[in-house]
DNA sequence: GAAACTTATGGAAAGGTTTCCTGAACCAGG
DNA sequence: CCTGGTTCAGGAAACCTTTCCATAAGTTTC
């Protein structure tokens, strides 16, 4: 790889002047009407007391319909918004949720975060984001500092080992938690269950005739592991032995959880004709297109001479007729979300259950088929 | 495409008994210990006043070294936090940062918002998430109701149009406000320089000796139009221009910006032999390598019968040798980070320039070579 | 040895809401 | 006409810090 570094970072733009102009006019303009407005003002403003401009504007207590109108009136005259430093102050409440997800770039994370966001912001809440990962410093660093910090009314950890002190200190102060993703010791956590995925994907494949699969997943030893790993690997397992068919240390294979990553097993895999099974069950869908790549330039016609299945229903297996197991992280996401909130808001109530299966199901495409007869047998 | 549904969502998890048993026995721990300490309460613990309590926390003002270590101590020992609320009700600072961003499930963006949080939490800020698209309805929801309600410090919009109205209603707040990757009018903006970076991939074809070059980029008149396509579509034909090429309205096309949009006009540009070019320059690695997908299922061989650069450095495009004009999103976000909170630190200091340019390099890989020498020429 | 600083601490005010308590007005029922 | 309930509104306390001001002790400086 060769690289050619561009002149220089350039410093100005072309449109300086006029970019630069219009910023100081503004900046110039604050200096004008730098009066913001309290509640105070409103109260004078609409003639009526700060106690009645309160009720009216957040629609508690008695307020007689005229005086709500003068006070919304007089509020919106005046481009009054409430102080929520002081209105937490002294309700207690921030309407801060806090989530704490180990990366962001990434489809199962970003749909969790986005899903986690939509049903916030519809509830009225905020989003307080913290992206931390298994660094011990790190994450201590968020607990102690940030989270506890009377900044957010509940916490949403995604695929995160907490501690159990962390989560005593936690739910000592009182705060919500929910978990998405693995469970959580001591916390209600939603996610699928990997262990009947992973046999609905292997099932799928046994029932098409296979008899030679190889399952492609995450390392169970990896320190990412939130058993999510071994779990897809158990399920596997227990498919191959319910269907009476043996298994040994060549039936699965351990690599990162992207394209590139199955891409390099696949190669490896596949590259050896002896060696290679009719079938191949990927931990992820991401995985499984890697290996679908792989398969391509090695001359390898799925389905024809190989069929591959994933997990995930990740946007890009529609174009490669990837069938997989479906899951939906955004709707683990809003479901983690009404738990806290839930709690949140009917002091007392807490999930029935320590942990919620989201639901899965089975999206069939083209990278599946029956084996092709066996020249030999 | 067919479904198959999954017996249906389990509500329980196996190990529920156990689970429960210790979320039910941590519930029980918060009303024994429901006191949440004051700041009162660790003064008298450690025979200070209040106000020293404060100083001796904050690291503001004088404090002895004993005094110092007596009320860290105490403050340790009661589990005391500063409540935020009342903290930044009396300074007027809430120490949180709200970033507004269209979407978070795409390279371009997760890499921004992960910039952006990293720099945020370095320097002791809460990042508050406002994932908005660009519904109207929803956009003005989040600024009438959300931001502006005296919650964030400062304001980062990513790619965001917003009107002139709104962000005299920001500026007007005095909230510091930064863009990223697109000039956004009276706010200062990072992003790179997307007419440069298109005429340097399109020279770089140029230089290797291709004549027929195909722009494949974003709909110019799209409303997501952050006039990023319009700009690399620009550079493009800047660098046609200047070396003396035509170029008419076959010599664009418009796509999706992602790797099936890329798929999707690779597919119907290089299937007609007749119109096929040497080169492609996509406007994103996501095209581009969608568009080497559409080739290698044609049969038409990277870089022997087709050159394709593109722009991003998209993580996958080392798999698929792609050159390419890198840009880091991250580095643009810990940009716009330090804009706003220099701001927020030194008041009256503002960037000198109405937009800072990230820098970018070309990175070459095997996706580009010089034209085959055609056989009627 | 007094004046001028520097360091260390406490008391009290301030910051902007929400909510409790009280009182007034109004209406229906006996 | 009186009682009791409901609706409406204001005064004041409470929420928990930070910071200003004052005081006092210790340290330099001429």
């Amino acid at each position: 790889m060769t690289c050619f570094e561009l002149p220089a970072t350039v410093a100005l733009a072309a449109s300086r002047t006029r970019a630069l102009g219009f910023w100081k006019r503004l900046q110039t303009k604050v200096d004008e009407e730098v009066t913001v407005s309290g509640i105070e003002d409103v109260a004078s403003l609409a003639g009526v007391s700060k106690a009645t401009v309160s009720r009216a504007l957040s629609g508690r207590g008695y307020v007689s319909v005229e005086t709500r109108a003068k006070v919304s009136d007089a509020a919106h005259r005046l481009g009054y918004v409430v102080s929520s430093s002081a209105s937490s102050l002294v309700t207690g409440r921030t309407n801060n949720v806090g989530v704490i997800i180990p990366r962001i770039n990434q489809w199962f994370f970003g749909s969790i975060l986005e899903g986690v966001e939509r049903a916030l912001l519809d509830r009225g809440y905020d989003l307080m984001l913290y992206n931390v990962s298994k660094t011990v410093e790190e994450r201590s660093k968020v607990f102690e500092y940030f989270l506890v910090r009377k900044r957010v009314d509940a916490v949403i950890a995604v695929t995160l080992e907490i501690t159990p002190a962390e989560t005593e200190r936690l739910v000592g102060l009182g705060k919500p938690i929910a978990g998405i993703g693995g469970p959580l010791e001591g916390i209600p956590t939603v996610s699928i269950d990997d262990v009947a995925a992973a046999r609905l994907a292997t099932e799928h494949l046994l029932l098409l005739g296979h008899r030679d699969i190889v399952h492609v997943g995450g390392d169970v030893d990896e320190q990412m592991d939130f058993h999510v790993h071994s779990k897809r690997l158990k399920g596997f397992l227990e498919a191959l032995t319910a269907a009476g068919l043996p298994h040994d240390e060549n039936s699965y294979l351990a690599t990162r959880f992207d394209i590139p990553g199955g891409y390099r097993v696949g190669k490896q895999l596949l590259g050896d004709p002896r060696r290679r099974p009719t079938a191949v069950f990927a931990a992820a869908d991401e995985v499984a297109i890697g290996v679908i790549l792989a398969a391509r330039e090695l001359g390898i016609s799925v389905p024809d001479d190989l069929s591959v299945i994933g997990i995930d229903n990740h946007p890009l297996s529609d174009m490669f007729g990837l069938t997989t197991v479906e899951q939906r992280p955004d709707l683990q996401g809003e479901h983690a979300v009404d738990w806290v909130i839930r709690q949140l808001e009917q002091p007392g109530w807490s999930p029935d259950a320590g942990h919620a299966f989201a639901p899965t199901r089975l999206v069939m495409r083209s990278s599946t088929a029956p084996p092709r007869p066996r020249a030999g047998s």
